[in-house]
DNA sequence: TCGATTCATATCTATATGGGTATATAATTT
DNA sequence: AAATTATATACCCATATAGATATGAATCGA
């Protein structure tokens, strides 16, 4: 049997690092396909087979608008990814840098919600 | 080009479920060949290459002891992971589960150190 | 209506995979 | 030393990839 498809769960579709560089545009905002073929310098059907790839792990959503289609983030598909290496967080910190960095999560969360309210789209 | 080697980097190291596996295997301590193979119900060499794979990765690392091959976890190779998909971790909740959910993940920790004191080995 | 723009799909190629099986290597026991 | 145990590696195979390129489909502007 060869490797599972890319298609198979969000784990091996995140496991390419250009489809990793998609989700962090598309964390900024909604973006069309040509945005995205001028942001990762990729042929325009490389970009179309990777969202494809995406798509099919649940990770983005389409929006047809004109002649352009608008790609969107759909977070949720990554959360058994966070679920299963959450998972092994505690053994790589110790009892109480563990606090220290919930708290500085908690700030950094503060932090990037005021960003987002500031944010036009 | 084809796909990125499985030992490009933890992400596609870890895209295959029967690693996984075996990383959850060993996160309850290390652990021989032998014990993954029954484990895991898997073919012996099939379960050292996937081994091989997430040595070359740095998830795992061995140890000789006598005739056996003892492999344990090293958790700090699934950092990179973490912090990839913890910047997601936002879009997905709502301001005031976050909170909910983090001191939820510390009576969690909590609980597992607990279950690490009591572990013989 | 025709050309231009935007995007998706089809086809080709080289490559690495995971499983199966056989064998090599190393340590232990008899 | 020979047999046994525990693990790693070598080889074969079918498959799916990512990139390259060409083309198809849909929408818009003139």
């Amino acid at each position: 049997m060869a490797r599972a498809a890319t298609t198979a769960d969000a784990f091996n579709a995140v496991a390419e690092p250009r489809r990793r560089e998609i989700l962090d545009a598309l964390a900024h905002g909604e973006r069309p396909v040509g945005e995205l073929v001028d942001l990762l310098g990729l042929a325009q059907p490389h970009v179309s087979r990777h969202l494809r790839v995406l798509r099919e792990v649940g990770a983005v959503e389409v929006r047809d608008e004109g002649r352009q289609r608008v790609y969107r983030l759909n977070p949720q598909a990554l959360k058994p990814i966070h679920d299963w290496v959450a998972s092994y967080q505690h053994l790589w910190k110790e009892r109480f840098d563990l606090l220290d960095d919930v708290l500085e999560d908690l700030k950094d969360e503060h932090l990037k919600d005021e960003d987002l309210k500031q944010e036009d789209h």
